[in-house]
DNA sequence: AACCTGACTCGCC
DNA sequence: AGGCGAGCCAGGT
């Protein structure tokens, strides 16, 4: 069993380019989904820069950090858009269809 | 060595 | 419907 942060780590690094996965995904991945807030603390320690897509990670609501400073958020949209993320708005992913196997809104009832 | 805080999310009041 | 607390882990002071 690897630590937290190695878990998180991996689950993150099996996000698939042009999908996005939220801090509680990569959590529940991880283990428990309570680890969202180490999640984000993961990235923000961000031990391995170029094998850590953090820029595909983001709030559950598909919203970026407002906090991002591996470059800035703007530049987190910029990435995610060019590798085929769809917007719902300059800051807001299309979790809908670009989220990783997120819950197909049967939480919907 | 202990306490506080931090890129989150969910549940209860 | 909105606000607050709880749960997790690691690093810094």
């Amino acid at each position: 069993m690897k630590n937290t942060f190695e878990r998180i780590y991996e689950a993150v690094k099996l996000i698939p380019p042009g999908s996005v996965a939220s801090y509680g995904q990569v959590a529940e991945a991880a283990g428990n989904r309570r680890l969202a807030r180490v999640v984000g603390y993961a990235l923000h320690s961000n031990p391995a820069p170029g094998i850590i897509p953090c820029h595909r990670v983001v709030m559950k609501d598909g919203s970026v950090s407002p906090a991002f400073a591996f470059g800035g958020a703007n530049r987190q949209v910029e990435l995610l858009q060019k590798e085929g993320v769809l917007f719902r708005d300059e800051t807001h992913v299309d979790m809908a269809q670009c989220c990783v196997r997120c819950l197909p809104l049967v939480d919907m009832q």
